[in-house]
DNA sequence: ACGATACGATACCGTCCAGTTTCGTAAGTC
DNA sequence: GACTTACGAAACTGGACGGTATCGTATCGT
């Protein structure tokens, strides 16, 4: 790293990467991937597509690094009921998929992760594992506590939490939601892992 | 309908409409729905591409008229035992998810669902309705004769049977499966739904 | 045999789009 | 001021694809 490093020239505009990623979410949640251009994006961005590919190689590079930028703040309920904890978690996972900028990106989303594409693992690992592991720590610490059975599954537990939830937002278009969808999943599945065994 | 209607010229070949909507599914089970061209079903299919616009209008069309033909006989399972019933249903459900002619069609057809396009609609009508209606019936029919508690919300019911599983094939590319998963799911929601009330 | 339609193959048209290049200009270093 | 890189705009290239048209052949009714 000599003095005079890296000082030629012009400097990129860093809110110009920002101006893109935005444009990218904003179209990707208006049209999708497939319907993506990269001209509605530089326009979108008001920018040059030569702009664009000086920072990614490719479309491709580009769509992951904005889908990156999705990650949110994962952040622990501290109650000591884990009901509200539950019913917090559940509240927060459908609103970040109802999100505007992730409402209507999530659905291909879906689709990109179970056919194992390159940006469906970067999402899964960016987004989907880490909020996973965050319900399964509140699950095991009522576990610990004594609130939940200790003999959960924790694995499942999440799943079962978690898979009516995107399930409800698949369904979005073919059904209304029902207020107080997030209680009334957390006590049914309460009934059952605060119950005795046998 | 006098005698001599649609009679003219040489009739069409019924094994040739088997054949291309053979090959779209294939096809798209392949590379998915942007991916796929009208000319690698003609090839996949053995047959001009003026042979399949003399069917269909449009690819759309072509695609959904595909995809109606997944629907598949729905047969209500007639055990005393609600928990093999459900395991029965269950195991159905994944074995159709993961079916070889609809595996990898079914993460795009979930965006699809989700999107409220028009092959979604057409999949959900088909295929999603039916299977739901089905599941529910199973659960109504056990709560009539006491097997489950009598309160159940059927709806909500079918929502944290079927979501568990359909996360279950989403996550597939990133973690393995357990064996016997089915059972466990089934075991932990009855504890719920057998329980006393309060 | 004849007219009509279906068939597979192929060429073709118009469009869309990812990615590249060019151009005039702006913003830095030396 | 000389040099270098970034910027927005626009033109351009090359390929892919939906859909149409054409051609020679096959299969039906009459």
């Amino acid at each position: 790293m000599t003095p005079t490093d890296r000082k030629l020239g012009r400097p990129r505009d860093a809110s110009v990467d920002a101006a893109i990623v935005q444009a990218v979410l904003e179209v990707l949640n208006e049209v999708g991937l497939g319907a993506m251009s990269m001209d509605a994006v530089a326009a979108r961005a008001g920018v040059g597509k030569a702009t664009i590919y000086r920072r990614w190689s490719s479309k491709e590079a580009m769509v992951i690094d904005a889908i990156a930028s999705l990650v949110a703040s994962v952040e622990v309920p501290v109650t000591d009921d884990i009901r509200t904890d539950l019913i917090t978690l559940l509240a927060r996972l459908r609103a970040f998929m109802n999100d505007a900028r992730g409402g209507s990106i999530f659905p291909w989303l879906v689709g990109e992760v179970a056919s194992g594409t390159d940006v469906g693992r970067h999402y899964a690992n960016a987004v989907i594992i880490p909020r996973r592991a965050l319900i399964g720590e509140v699950i095991r610490r009522a576990m610990e506590i004594g609130s939940l059975r200790p003999d959960l599954d924790v694995q499942l537990a999440v799943d079962m939490i978690t898979g009516p939830a995107i399930l409800l937002k698949i369904m979005q278009p073919l059904r209304g939601v029902d207020e107080r969808w997030e209680e009334k999943l957390v006590d049914a599945l309460l009934q059952g892992w605060q119950a005795k065994t046998g």
